[in-house]
DNA sequence: TAGATTGTTAATCGATTAACAATC
DNA sequence: TAGATTGTTAATCGATTAACAATC
């Protein structure tokens, strides 16, 4: 029957990815078995944290060895939907976006990039690894025609609502930010924004604050 | 004589920094006078947020004007430490590591970048924008030559830990860790995380729940 | 068995929101 | 002045940690 399927929180779903990830490369290493007080150690957390998280999982540990690191990842790429293929594109082909484009991490976890876009004409036309960079204005269509799920926003703060509104017409599904603005989205849009920028910022803090 | 310098949480320093870029935006688009509701609604938040965010300073609005723009901006600079000058490293001259050296929107904030490393010895001697790809164990000589303040860690996940005991024993402030691993630092050196990969994750999860 | 580790409840801690008097 | 907006206190909400019985 499994367990009733009540929303997980953010600041849970956050950590399971770190889990996921972590899972996957103790499978690698050809570890089994792993504790709540092992990831935690790993991760940063307290196990009571860990095992705090993991009871939203449809998923038991046993008692005196931890939890299968196998079963653990299997069920967090299906929570997290890992497991799926998904569509991307990257909007701005700028040093940022271009790298995006290339990073391989993405596609060898199924999250496909299929289009790279940018709206300064002298760019359309040139590769972008295996992409060729297309004008702005084929969004639409080739998010329409290709079932584009995710579209990731790598363009400057003051082109960034713009560029989202026009994924968001388009019927796109989640934006991943990477601009130094706020997007404004419809509630059936997801938005999840990292900035580097801000990252930053916040380390010049913590810096300045330690010392 | 001023407010007290109690410690600012995180939560709201990260608050903070996107007042910052906001206050910035405004200025140059010669905005004179901002109110919470203003910031609020431009990034998403409820005004009480706000209030209670900028209350942390030692800085006044003025009721029923609001918060003078340039004047926050400075304050809220200042308490960030993005005033100063900021010397930094990138590691990894991957597609990541190599748009991120060119990204101008750091040195632009005064967070210079006085160099890049690989490991990988047919990447040393190539170019990086004006930087010239140095090999990594070079890092510690030009960390305490130049005095860097921040290492940004942009190389895969098994070699993370690696490179920031490096950086750590050169006398790194502060890490910027864009690998998928967790770093484990001494309290003295801050540790910042993002993750492209994981906030994937996060964004699928979240359109999965969504439909 | 004895002991390690889970799963869960309750307690603590921190962050956000609501409300409103003060004030420009 | 009247009304808009701040600054702050108190209430609510959510997240983390502590503790411990259950169990393998």
């Amino acid at each position: 029957m499994g367990k009733a399927p009540k929303t997980i929180p953010r600041s849970v779903i956050r950590r399971l990815t770190r889990y996921l990830t972590e899972m996957q490369s103790l499978e690698a290493g050809g570890i089994e078995w792993v504790s709540s007080a092992d990831i935690a150690d790993t991760l940063g957390l307290t196990s009571s944290t860990v095992r705090q998280d993991l009871s939203h999982l449809d998923f038991s540990g046993i008692s005196k060895r931890g939890y299968s690191v196998s079963g653990l990842a299997e069920v967090l790429g299906k929570v997290l939907g890992v497991n799926a293929e998904w569509r991307m594109v990257v909007v701005g082909a700028g040093h940022l976006g271009s790298a995006i484009a290339m990073h391989d991490d993405f596609s060898r976890r199924g999250f496909n990039i299929c289009g790279i876009f940018d709206s300064d004409h002298s760019k359309v036309g040139k590769k972008v690894g295996h992409l060729t960079i297309q004008h702005a204005r084929e969004i639409p269509r080739v998010i329409k025609r290709h079932k584009v799920d995710i579209g990731i926003v790598a363009v400057p703060a003051n082109a960034a609502q713009g560029v989202a509104d026009m994924l968001i017409v388009s019927g796109i599904r989640g934006i991943l930010n990477l601009a130094l603005h706020h997007i404004i989205a419809p509630a059936r849009v997801a938005v999840v924004d990292t900035r580097m920028t801000t990252s930053i910022m916040e380390l010049a803090h913590a810096i300045k604050t330690r010392s």
